[in-house]
RNA sequence: GGCGGCGUAGCCAAGUGGUAAGGCAGAGGUCUGCAAAACCUUUAUUCAUCGGUUCGAUUCCGAUCGCCGCCUCCA
């Protein structure tokens, strides 16, 4: 039984859908404009193993994350440049779908762009004008907090005392809103020489808050699953979302909400305003890999910061290349027999239990990969002593697999050829080490080490393996 | 000031009212012509500190110290 935080009741909750079967979720994906540092891409890979895992259980899941392009950056730039909006944004988008695909993420059934979806923002805008949820002042349109007794629900912030207008932050003769917590919905722009958009209350621009609203419930239903995304959102970007979205409709929005926290370097929260952060293409023109990125990334569950370290990094690897030497090995073994070793079948299946039940509990990954591990050692201690039987070797190519669908850390199933001088210095080797010419195996041993390709001599004859 | 989170071996860390998962790094060994890979053994009498509750606390409570995030500009 699936269980997890809810960042809305504070509690652990068994997960019911609204539908049999069916699962509907929502994730906020980037801006797609700056490029998005690796504490955000540890929120995308947690957003894919919560999809993964989810279809891995049965359902039959519609999973949205919005490509946001609404930002006064983007609508400017695009502008000054006399280019459309899709126009400017589809090169950071590429190369955020790059990164995105490249760390072993599934694609969302629908990526939406907030520039497409206007009509749906206008729509929501006009219903919370008409229930007084909202209020024009200056010419922009603004949600009306006080209408909404719920706010703070998700994020449990307290506004009594001096947050309402008190605090010496706040410019309140700068907004003419009626309480300073009042957010923008529709932002006025004045004469045709601004970029903005047409609507019954005025020529402007969406507030930040109102995108996610109408996707969500244009793609799945005025009240869905599951809405994740990074713990920096929940206030207030969430927090808005839920005061548009339930004040419009008078229904509950999402029913579970998850957050993914951030990463700190050396102690210190990552971020951009800080200058601490680096990006996935950062790392990978170091030379790590995608695979061992991913893994780094969801070794932590996501609702615990993750220490980012290059030691921790390096160690990533190490495992990774543990992991797919291994589902390799399993694979290349001539099983010795037909039948089953009653040990090993008991382990087998004890380790899936494991992984199921740390996944269950809240999405626990780091002991998830340590019923991963057990397993793999226990394996190869088998293999080692007594041999696999060929029963053993498929099932536990079938469970490898199912480890795989939901972590995606074994990396590709590889069956490449390698080219034909290649196995024939291959050949070669093996007879210089048949009449112990050792001087001139290792020298071909060095050659194909140049090539990147790795040889190890096993008693059952020579393995090779790509750098 | 308000709200929330964290402090476990060299590093990354899981976890529980009954006596510390896993990974990386380190040490020794088996195997090997040598490597590599794999396996075995080993590495926290102890879970920030000090009190309290308990037969028993790393786990519950309180205090202290240290660290991180959010608090209507910004996805």
């Amino acid at each position: 039984m699936l269980r997890f935080f809810n960042t809305l009741t504070r509690q652990q909750e068994e997960f019911h859908p609204l539908e049999e079967g069916k699962v509907r979720m929502y994730i906020c994906g980037p801006t797609v404009w700056n490029f998005a540092h690796i504490g955000n891409f540890r929120t995308f890979v947690f957003g894919d193993i919560l999809r993964r895992y989810l279809k891995y259980k049965g359902y039959d899941l519609t999973h949205v994350m919005n490509l946001t392009d609404i930002d006064d950056r983007i609508i400017n730039e695009a502008a000054a440049r006399n280019i459309s909006i899709d126009e400017f944004t589809e090169p950071f988008t590429q190369y955020f779908l790059e990164d995105f695909d490249a760390l072993g993420n599934e694609r969302p059934e629908v990526m939406p762009r907030a520039t497409h979806h206007i009509a749906e923002m206008i729509d929501i805008i006009s219903t919370l004008l008409a229930n007084d949820h909202a209020y024009e002042s200056d010419g922009s349109i603004y949600y009306r907090i006080a209408a909404f007794p719920e706010y703070g629900k998700l994020s449990k912030i307290n506004f009594s005392g001096n947050i309402t207008g008190g605090s010496e932050r706040i410019d309140t003769d700068k907004y003419e809103k009626e309480d300073a917590r009042d957010f923008a919905l529709w932002k006025l722009v004045g004469p045709e020489d601004k970029p903005g958009w047409d609507a019954p209350f005025g020529r402007g621009r969406p507030g930040w808050h109102i995108e996610c609203s109408a996707m969500a419930m244009k793609y799945l239903g005025e009240t869905f699953d599951i809405h994740a995304g990074g713990q920096d959102l929940q206030f207030p970007h969430h927090e808005n979302e839920i005061a548009q979205s339930e004040g419009a409709t008078g229904k509950q929005f999402a029913k579970y909400w998850i957050h993914s926290e951030f990463l700190k370097i050396d102690d210190v929260t990552m971020s951009k305003s800080k200058g601490n952060f680096f990006t996935f293409r950062d790392l990978r023109a170091q030379g790590y890999s995608a695979l061992a990125i991913r893994y780094l990334l969801l070794s932590v569950p996501t609702r615990k910061q993750l220490n980012f370290t290059f030691e921790g990094l390096q160690g990533a690897e190490t495992t990774v290349e543990r992991l797919r030497s291994f589902r390799q090995r399993v694979q290349e073994l001539q099983p010795h027999d037909f039948g089953v070793n009653t040990f090993l079948g008991e382990r087998i299946d004890s380790a899936l239990a494991e992984f199921t039940d740390a996944m269950d509990d809240d999405f626990n990954t780091a002991t998830a990969l340590a019923s991963i591990h057990n397993l793999i050692r226990d394996v190869n201690s088998a293999m080692q002593t007594s041999g696999l039987l060929s029963l053993d070797r498929d099932r536990i190519l079938e469970v490898i697999q199912a480890f795989d669908s939901v972590l995606g850390i074994f990396g590709p199933e590889v069956s490449e050829l390698l080219d034909a001088d290649v196995e024939a210095l291959i050949e070669e080797r093996q007879c210089a080490r048949r009449d112990r010419n050792f001087a001139r195996s290792d020298q071909i041993r060095d050659v194909l080490a140049d090539k990147g390709i790795i040889l190890e001599d096993t008693k059952d004859g020579v393995r090779w393996k790509r750098k």
